[in-house]
DNA sequence: AAAACTACCTGAGTGC
DNA sequence: TGCACTCAGGTAGTTT
C-alpha cells in the first residue's frame, strides 16, 4: 500500500527521468478515479516538468502553468516505460515525454487521484489542513502530546489522522507501536510523555529505514522501475499474526482498531502505566 | 469537538 | 469450474 515510503520510493525513482523533461502527449484511458482526472491535465502537452516533490502522499509535478496532484490511493503505483512496453490492464494514463519514455500511472482499485493545483499549493483544500512531515522537524514529541492531549482515541488512530503527522498508514503505524514498545489500542491521553517520545523516533525511524528498502510491496506497489519494495521481509508485526515475535517469541496477536487490522506483541507492547 | 462510520473500487482468497 | 461472499486499505465526507 503507497504510504510515505513508497511514495518518497516513486518520487525519488522518476524525479531523475522526468524532471526538464517536455511533455510530447498525454493519453488519459481511465477518467474515472477517486475523482475525474482534472479536466487541465489535457493542456500538458508542449509543458516543461520543472520538479517532482512530494507533500504527505501526494506526489507534486511541477510544471510551467501549475501543478499536478498525483496521489496513488491504495493500489497506484508510476511507471516509467518504453512505448513499446505493452499496456497492461490498470494503465489509465500515460505522460509521453520527449526523451522517448513514458510515464504510466497504474491503479487497479482507482483511489488515486490527478488532479491540478495553481499557485500557492499549500492552500489547496486537499493539503491546507495537513500537519507536520514525519520526517522533519514540525513533527516532534511536544507536537504530539499536544494531539494527543485528552483525546481517548487510541494512539494507532491517532498517529494515523493527517492532521497529526502525515504519512503514516496502516502499516507503519503498527510497525511504530511495536518499536516504541507500546500498546495500540492505548487512549491516546494516556499515554505517557516519554513514550510518546518514543513513539516519535519509532515513526521517523520505521519510515526512514522503509525508505532506504524501496517501500514495502505487499500486493500491488511496484516502483517505478517495476521492482518490488523490499520492506515487506523487515516487517516485524505487520501480517505476522500467530508468528513468533522477533524480539521474545510471543505470538503476534492481530486484533481490529478502528475498522483496520492491528498487529502486535503482547509481551513487548504492554497498555501503558498511569504515571 | 471528537468519535464512529460510510463510500469509493478491484483482485485475491475462501467456502460451498 | 464457478458462483457468492469477504476482505484489504487512504481519505473525504457524513452521522452520531
Amino acid at each position: 500500500m503507497p504510504e510515505l515510503p513508497e511514495v518518497e520510493t516513486t518520487r525519488c525513482g522518476i524525479a531523475p527521468h522526468v524532471t526538464g523533461r517536455r511533455v510530447v502527449a498525454i493519453d488519459v484511458r481511465q477518467r474515472q478515479l477517486r475523482w475525474p482526472v482534472a479536466a487541465e491535465i489535457d493542456t500538458l502537452p508542449g509543458q516543461r516538468i520543472l520538479a517532482v516533490e512530494r507533500r504527505a502522499k501526494y506526489l507534486l509535478l511541477r510544471v510551467e502553468s501549475g501543478t499536478v496532484l498525483v496521489h496513488l490511493g491504495m493500489s497506484g503505483s508510476l511507471r516509467l516505460a518504453e512505448p513499446a512496453l505493452s499496456l497492461r490492464k490498470h494503465d489509465h494514463i500515460r505522460l509521453i515525454l520527449d526523451n522517448g519514455r513514458e510515464l504510466r500511472y497504474h491503479d487497479p482499485r482507482r483511489f488515486g487521484c490527478w488532479l491540478w493545483a495553481q499557485g500557492d499549493i499549500s492552500s489547496h483544500p486537499l493539503l491546507a489542513r495537513l500537519g507536520p512531515e514525519p520526517l522533519e522537524r514540525g513533527f516532534s514529541a511536544p507536537a504530539l502530546a499536544a494531539a494527543c492531549a485528552g483525546r481517548k482515541a487510541p494512539i494507532k488512530n491517532v498517529i494515523m489522522e493527517a492532521q497529526v503527522v502525515v504519512g503514516v498508514g496502516n502499516i507503519y503505524a503498527n510497525e511504530a507501536l511495536h518499536l516504541a514498545r507500546l500498546h495500540p489500542a492505548a487512549p491516546a491521553g494516556d499515554v505517557p510523555a516519554e513514550a510518546l517520545r518514543a513513539l516519535v523516533r519509532s515513526i521517523r525511524q520505521v519510515l526512514r529505514r522503509s525508505i532506504r528498502q524501496g517501500g514495502t510491496t505487499l500486493r500491488d506497489f511496484l516502483r517505478e522501475d517495476g521492482q518490488p519494495g523490499y520492506f515487506r521481509q523487515q516487517l516485524l508485526v505487520y501480517e505476522r499474526a500467530g508468528q513468533p515475535c522477533r524480539g521474545c517469541g510471543a505470538a503476534i496477536e492481530r486484533v481490529v482498531i478502528g475498522q483496520r487490522a492491528t498487529y502486535y506483541c503482547p509481551q513487548c507492547q504492554p497498555w501503558p502505566t498511569g504515571t
